[in-house]
DNA sequence: TAACTCACG
DNA sequence: ACGTACGTGAGTTAT
């Protein structure tokens, strides 16, 4: 005997559509309802196993009950776009999945379905019903079931007669006389009014019906009740008939119509990928079969086979190092500073080999390929692979595509893509997250050295299939340069940096940390004699008891949990009680002990004295770097206590100097080069001030005339306008109403208008294409863009007029960080550079060079681009970073 | 693991 | 009317 499973779509879409958070494709496409249904029919495929599968969809608007009743389903708001784009793509969804589904003009899905089960129950064949709406509870029966949704769409719950018997005390028919008596809101059904769940079950409880409750209304109880019931009549009689699914749709569907063979397992990957759904590929079933009638119908089916290298065969090896190959390390931890090589991949048309790190240790053929820039590599995150090497002393050269950064470029939004992401997206071959192969946490072990070697391998070969896709992508998106020319060169940079280190006087952190425990001491005490009692003040939850329950503090501002203690709330409170001036302080030296004292001593390298961060070149979504392990890019400057931890960072050599330039308002200068407005491009073209010169023209005075003040108040609307201004974070931000920072900006624009002129077009440009791009043609999608919910797309708008400046000026300093190292080996020049802080680089300079640097840098920085103004860099050099301000 | 807070540009 | 400034990473507490 079979199983019929019989789906209505609509429902289902719905319930998924609002359950899961919105998700949308790199190009744009909102997938969340499409996902949900996804991961709902894989669930009912694997535990119903179905031998006959239909989905059901409502067709078109017109709905035969309006002839009825034409304020049926009035009460419902309208599809959203978001939820309406993904109807044609769960039709496709279908289709990949060869499952049957219909639409009946004029009929909604419950009707379709309705009537179905009608036939089936005739034939007595084991149906279940999949939906969301529990009006359908009044199809079950002694062959029928439904499974309602709960929580989200994969969750469901099974309801047969005795289910239902015992949640409701009713038969599934009297579902229809209980809506018909209570009514439901979501379909605009009146029911009769003041009758609820309660009234209309103990009313069924008695009477049986709708009819037999009417029929006997004198002897219901309540009087308010019985003239609700008796004026009501008709609208209680038409409540029932609205309830009741239309069981006699003229349809023929014959029973082996639906009858359901299982999916094709490559069809439905292609189709994932399409979507992006990265997370379900794993959980599809390829069958042989499946790979069979691929290679049928002309497509070449992923292969894999791989060798192992050994130390007794190795020699006969030495010859297939060849070129192009693609080259993967292996490595036992994220961290590739610190962690052991395991081996290493390599694969081309031909093969796919493992090579243990015990085998290619003293393999001279091997280190003489990998030094060799003749013999062509592609890689996936090379300057891991550099790191990793230069660690062991080996060079690794020749690399020409490195896939992990092309996938970045790609979509900025999918940061640190995996190899197993990327492979999913661009080959054939699947290849196992290293969570599945190594575990995670606790549970994390080197897998048996067979498995090891088949992953290690399956990766080489998956980058390798993987490059003739990611090209045709890049090329697509006219990425080439900005592969080719900037990111890849610039990983070989970073690689240097990395690996080089900045020295860390450990010494110096640990006596600052000495003095700062005596302080912090002191500070508790105070703080716990100022509260009357002791508690944790690193506490948000214990310092809000403190602060608002017992001091009877007021609360300017909630967080989800309680109210917010942060740095700006407390300074609003602290004309109300000394203890905040404390806090406050206490906060500031607690972050400087625990993350900056504590938290670098941790990471200094045993050996080289050294900190040795992880620059991340795909994480960002502008296109900036980002630092991590530790994270260099926010080493305290803006307090003077914080900036001392400056004092730690040293040369490595000695009698070196830091050396330290940074850009001069290289963000506003972008945004003049790009909006070309007109004022702002003089201004920096006389080489003004710029906050002052803001001021001048917003607050119409001549230069003398600018009080700190206003000049304090421009510089705030200049950050505003590169953040995607808005009156009410201005004025968050300037402490002043919503109204005057309307007024600022207002006058702002005034004067700089072709800035406006480009803010308004950029979003436009955006709703338009669905990403914005940055000078030299990096992409950001902005799915939300055309949301219909307000904060999410000002958000996207915001972004809009932000990531052009952010990410043009983060091109920027690269390309400066490229020209600058050819410079440096140009020269000859020992001088080492250390770090990049987005805006800032920072190098170690021998004394003999310093004169030759203070030159060359600002220089090099300034001309890296040409820009419609000049750019600026400023240079500061001394015995520590401290010192080079 | 999420929420909060805070360091940087 | 809606509720926020843009981009990051790390430490601590509470769940």
């Amino acid at each position: 005997m079979g199983h019929l499973v019989l789906i209505d779509g609509n429902s289902i879409a719905n319930r998924a559509f609002y359950a899961l958070p919105p998700l949308s494709t790199s190009s744009g496409l909102h997938t969340n309802a499409v996902l949900g249904f996804t991961t709902m029919l894989l669930k009912v495929l694997e535990e119903m196993k179905p031998t006959h599968l239909l989905v059901a969809f409502d067709a078109g608007k017109v709905v035969f009950r309006h002839s009825e009743f034409t304020e049926y389903k009035a009460g419902r708001a309208k599809t959203p776009p978001e939820l309406s784009e993904q109807f044609p793509v769960l039709r496709e969804l279908l289709d990949a999945f060869s499952i049957h589904w219909t639409e009946l003009t004029g009929y909604e899905a419950d009707d379709i379905i309705g009537t179905l089960t009608r036939q089936a129950d005739a034939s007595g064949l084991a149906t279940t019903v999949i939906t969301g709406d529990k009006d359908m509870l009044q199809l079950v029966s002694q062959h029928i079931s439904v499974a309602l949704t709960r929580k989200g769409v994969s969750e469901l719950e099974m309801y047969d007669v005795a289910a239902i018997q015992e949640k409701y005390g009713l038969a599934p028919l009297q579902i229809i006389d209980l809506k018909g008596l209570m009514g439901d809101t979501s379909d605009n059904i009146p029911g009769v009014p003041g009758v609820g769940e309660k009234t209309a079950m103990k009313l069924l409880h008695e009477y049986g019906s709708v009819e037999s409750v009417l029929e006997n209304i004198d002897a219901v109880s309540g009087k308010k009740l019985q003239e609700n019931l008796r004026n009501n009549v008709e609208q209680a009689k038409m409540s029932k008939t609205l309830a009741t699914i239309f069981r006699e749709a003229p349809i023929e569907i014959e029973t082996e119509k639906t009858t359901y063979a299982g999916y094709n397992g490559k069809v439905l990957v292609d189709f994932f990928k399409k979507l992006e759904f990265k997370s379900l590929i794993p959980k599809v079933k390829v069958s042989a079969e499946d790979e069979a009638a691929e290679e049928i119908s002309g497509e070449q089916a992923p292969s894999f086979t791989h060798e192992v290298v050994t130390l007794e065969n190795r020699d006969q090896f030495a010859h297939l190092l060849g070129s192009p190959m693609s080259f993967t390390v292996e490595l036992d931890g994220e961290n590739y500073h610190r962690a052991p090589v395991l081996g290493f991949g390599l694969a081309s048309a031909e093969k796919a080999l493992f090579v243990p790190v015990d085998v290619a240790t003293g393999w001279e053929a091997f280190s003489a390929w990998l030094g060799d820039a003749s013999m062509e590599k592609i890689v996936f995150d090379g300057k891991k692979d550099t790191v990793a090497l230069a660690w062991h002393g080996l060079e690794l050269r020749g690399v020409t595509l490195d896939v992990y950064l092309a996938s970045y470029l790609l979509n900025a939004a999918e940061s640190n893509p995996t190899l197993s992401d990327v492979s999913a997206l661009y080959s054939e071959l699947r290849v196992a997250s290293d969570e599945e192969i190594y575990g995670k946490g606790a549970k994390r072990a080197l897998p048996s050295a067979e498995k090891l070697g088949e992953h290690v391998a399956r990766k080489a070969a998956a980058l390798w299939q993987s490059i003739p896709a990611v090209k045709r992508e890049i090329e697509a998106h006219q990425l080439e340069e900005l592969l080719f020319t900037l990111e890849g060169p610039l990983s070989l940079v970073l690689a240097q940096m990395e690996h080089t280190g900045v020295k860390v006087d450990g010494s110096r952190l640990e006596a600052m940390g000495v003095e700062l425990d005596k302080h912090l001491e002191q500070l508790t005490t105070q703080i716990h004699e100022q509260a009357g009692g002791s508690f944790n003040i690193n506490s948000p939850k214990q310092l809000g008891e403190v602060l608002f329950d017992k001091l009877g503090l007021p609360v300017w501002k909630k967080t989800k949990t309680g109210p917010s203690t942060s740095a700006d709330v407390l300074e609003k409170l602290a004309p109300y009680h000394p203890i905040i001036e404390m806090i406050l302080h206490f906060r500031q030296l607690g972050k400087l002990r625990s993350t900056y004292i504590e938290g670098l001593l941790k990471e200094i390298h045993p050996r080289t004295g050294k900190v040795h961060t992880l620059f991340n070149q795909a994480s960002t979504a502008t296109g900036r770097l980002s630092s991590t392990e530790p994270n260099l890019q926010n080493i305290p400057i803006r307090l003077e206590e914080g900036r001392k931890i400056r004092e730690a960072f040293v040369p490595s050599e000695s009698g070196w100097y830091m050396l330290a330039a940074d850009y001069s308002q290289i963000e506003l200068r972008v945004l003049a080069h790009i909006s070309q407005d007109a004022n702002l491009i003089d201004a920096f073209q006389k080489g003004m001030d710029i906050h002052t010169r803001t001021a001048m023209d917003v607050f119409g005075v001549a230069e003398n005339e600018v009080t700190s003040l206003m000049r304090r108040q421009a510089k705030a609307v200049n950050f505003g306008i590169v953040y995607g201004i808005s009156d009410y974070g201005l004025s968050q931000n300037l402490n002043i109403t919503r109204k005057e920072a309307a007024d600022f900006i207002e006058r702002y624009f005034a004067v700089f208008a072709g800035v406006r002129k480009y803010m308004d077009d950029i979003v436009k440009q955006a709703k338009q294409d669905g990403y914005v791009t940055t000078l030299l043609h990096r992409r950001r999608y902005l799915p939300d863009i055309t949301s219909s919910n307000f904060n999410l797309r000002s958000f996207a708008e915001r972004t809009a007029m932000n990531t052009p400046i952010q990410g043009t000026a983060a091109d920027i300093i690269k390309l400066a960080m490229i020209r600058m190292q050819e410079r440096l080996q140009a020269e000859g020049l020992h001088s080492r550079m250390l770090l990049q802080v987005h805006d800032e680089l920072v190098f170690e300079v021998p004394e003999n060079e310093l004169e030759t640097m203070r030159k060359i840098v600002p220089e090099v920085m300034a001309a890296a681009i040409k820009l419609d103004v000049p750019l600026q860099a400023d240079v500061n050099d001394g015995r520590t970073w401290y010192e080079a301000k």
